[in-house]
DNA sequence: CATATAAATGACCATATAGTCATATCTGAC
DNA sequence: GTCAGATATGACTATATGGTCATTTATATG
């Protein structure tokens, strides 16, 4: 315990009054994230989150504004945290096919293992376009996510580059992928969904290759294997 | 009017009181549309709704129990169109390649001429897993409308049909179709998306082709063109 | 230990919304 | 024209939620 104290003691010199309040801002900020999951973000209440959080309803107050601060910033984590995952690869990537591999695969991750937040964005997402009597401060983060997308998929679309171009073809990949994991929780279970993926993987990445105009260079581990 | 009542008289004998009730019906069901689209299923009040309808709020409670039937009675009705514009069409398909064709025509048209359905159907679509307090009669609508899309697809996917496969397949469609109009609407202006769908059309068709499989029949239209 | 500061609390108030109902208006039958 | 039945209305009540604040509890200092 002293031990601990000392080795943090030097981590910005935070109180222990600081850490207690981090720890309630992080209860917050978890509960927060399970109730919109659960119920919605409209229809989450102030109490919700607090007792999901086991916390007085004032203390939220303490930390947030309202339920929009709260939501917007998740909504910015959530996308640092795919961004995250699209930017670091160990892998070098040298062709459009394996940039959208690694675009699949990242997504793919984000939405297993951080599921709340993949329906917090995309719950988000919808909000953006509404006109709404509160948040447009809910643009900016997936602006970011498009644009992204953009520089990452931009240096395999060659020729002189027309940003309206380059802007379509993130929103088709976003789209894509996206819209097929939601659809896909309609559609099938869970693990359904998870056993769907490998197979898909490829047809998914040819698919988008096609979409950009470029075929993979004859990649031998698929012929016409179909396997989806 | 006399004309007008004569030739109506024998359409179901309906009452002028009968008249008037279809009437404000009618007008709460296009205002609700509106309201819903413009400040989303939850964010919208009974009154919203009343008041956009320039009709009382005890009116609404005449016609409908509460928001969550009114919105039900939308999401199926405009399932219900979409389905009807994705059978119906004049050209006799033979191909994938035609079908994708007709399905990404009919989805893009919807979007366009009933954009308010559009955001409606997103919107529920949305609430679809969402562990909410109200709702789980809005799952029906979006079975319906896989189904159909498996429907469609599945004379084209040949082999023994695995009724997985079909599934996985028409989610992807579906989330393609969607998942791309609702990215675009972020990121592009209206007429932006407007104008990107002819150039898109060929790449999204060939590219769902290939997610199913099957690359179009060397039509002639396009050798590389590449022209998204 | 005593005192001061910061954090957490939940009772409290103000407001917004759902849903009701007595009344008013319109319609149909005679 | 008049009466009965159907439709529409908006003031009203009950409830739920957002947001506040005086009080309590935890932490820091000397």
């Amino acid at each position: 315990m002293v031990i601990y104290m000392i080795l943090n003691a030097e981590k910005k010199s935070l109180t222990r009054s600081d850490k207690r309040a981090d720890r309630t801002r992080k209860k917050l900020e978890a509960a927060a994230l399970e109730v919109f999951t659960e119920y919605g973000l409209d229809a989450t209440t102030i109490e919700d989150i607090t007792q999901r959080a086991d916390l007085g309803k004032g203390t939220f107050y303490r930390h947030f504004k309202d339920k929009e601060e709260i939501a917007t910033f998740l909504v910015d984590l959530s996308i640092d945290e795919l961004l995250e995952r699209l930017r670091s690869t160990n892998k070098h990537i040298t062709t459009l096919y394996e940039a959208l591999e690694h675009l699949l695969d990242a997504h793919y991750k984000f939405f297993l293992e951080e599921y709340e937040k993949f329906i917090l964005l995309f719950q988000g997402r919808l909000l953006v376009k509404l006109e709404r009597r509160i948040s447009e401060k809910m643009e900016g983060p997936y602006d970011r996510y498009l644009r992204e997308l953009e520089k990452i998929l931009s240096p395999f679309v060659g020729e002189k580059i027309d940003p309206m171009k380059i802007r379509r073809l993130a929103c088709a990949v976003a789209g894509f992928v996206f819209g097929f994991f939601s659809f896909a929780m309609i559609g099938m279970e869970m693990e359904q969904v998870e056993s769907s993926i490998q197979p898909l993987r490829q047809n998914f990445v040819r698919s988008l290759s096609s979409f950009l105009g470029q075929l993979p260079e004859n990649n031998k581990e698929e012929k016409k294997s179909n396997n989806f």
